[in-house]
DNA sequence: CGCTACATGTAAGGTGTTACATGATTCC
DNA sequence: GGAATCATGTAACACCTTACATGTAGCG
């Protein structure tokens, strides 16, 4: 219910790929979810302790290699799942771009025109960024049991980038012809 | 710099419209920010007493009546243009369907159509709530040096709804095309 | 042999939510 | 007079980030 379990239910999933170490599933979360998700370091490595103890997660060679992998248990995969049927709850909005537009009379037109020009350019990054993604996703052989969900979260982002570009080109227009510079 | 100076942009903000009591400022933040922004009742009276400790607002009847609104002072004004020319810092993404739907190979493709369905229905009220709000936004004759840019708000929060709906389609299509019920 | 990347963890501090507590005013 | 709404605040707790501390392994 609270918050918390959303970081075992990225925790276990990435796991449930395959086994990794914490500092690999730091690198995951950051690099593979990191478009609609992030974790710290200081949240993973409570989090593995936690899911070992309740045994939902164990270590392949128990104690020697400093750098034997996590792998989910049976019982991980299962809570896993009941995680995941929990109601998504997404974090509250909290766009500072957008606070900044709205009261963007304080700030003057033209400043506000730089802010949503930079954020044209980011979702532009962001959409070359993910379409590379998507394209590599294809060609991976071991993920296809996979893929069709990766894909899904992927084009979630595409298009939620050119989302951002359409307005962005609105809202320029929209400035240059109420506030004419 | 810290994130709660965005909570001061907030306050700051919502008081520089027109003056109004902390009861209100919540309802207005939740009410008029909301498809963007967030606050919490426990935020937002310690940020307003810190306010009034910097004189960045004040009370009308200094004292009395315990509705007497908080206004800004020039210095809140001039306070609140220098919390907005600061860089905007977004909160980390956490997209919890997205988290779901990126494990959906354990939640099964039905309960992923489930999930997308009701993300599409969400953005299609979200949609029209909006467009009202648009619609009655040109009506307001107090605003019309805000309404330019509260507009570009609002076509933020339009175009984000449309390309929800626009992903689900295409999302609910591949999982139809690659895992055939 | 030194630098970088891998690997694990802790502690402090900041942020934000929730629940609780209190009282005035207004409307029925 | 009672209920809903307006209004203000606090305290406990949950959450998360950052910086620090430590050590190993591999590579040039």
């Amino acid at each position: 219910m609270p918050t918390r379990s959303q970081t075992q239910t990225a925790v276990l999933g990435a796991l449930s790929i395959h086994p990794m170490t914490g500092y690999a599933v730091r690198e995951n979360i950051r690099d593979v979810l990191g478009h609609f998700w992030s974790e710290s370091f200081g949240q993973i490595y409570p989090t593995l302790a936690e899911l070992e103890r309740e045994g939902l997660v164990e270590r392949q060679e128990p104690e020697h290699p400093r750098s034997a992998p996590f792998s989910a248990t049976a019982a991980g995969l299962e809570k896993l799942r009941e995680l995941l049927r929990e109601p998504p709850q997404s974090a509250k909005p909290r766009n500072g771009l957008l606070l900044r537009l709205f009261f963007g009379r304080q700030l003057g037109a033209n400043e506000c025109r730089e802010l949503i020009e930079a954020a044209r350019s980011q979702a532009e990054v962001q959409l070359a960024e993910l379409g590379a993604e998507r394209r590599s996703l294809v060609e991976q052989p071991d993920l296809d049991k996979d893929a069709p969900f990766i894909l899904l979260t992927i084009i979630a982002g595409e298009h939620g980038a050119r989302a951002t570009i359409a307005w962005a080109d609105d809202a320029l227009a929209i400035l240059d012809e109420m506030l004419p510079a």
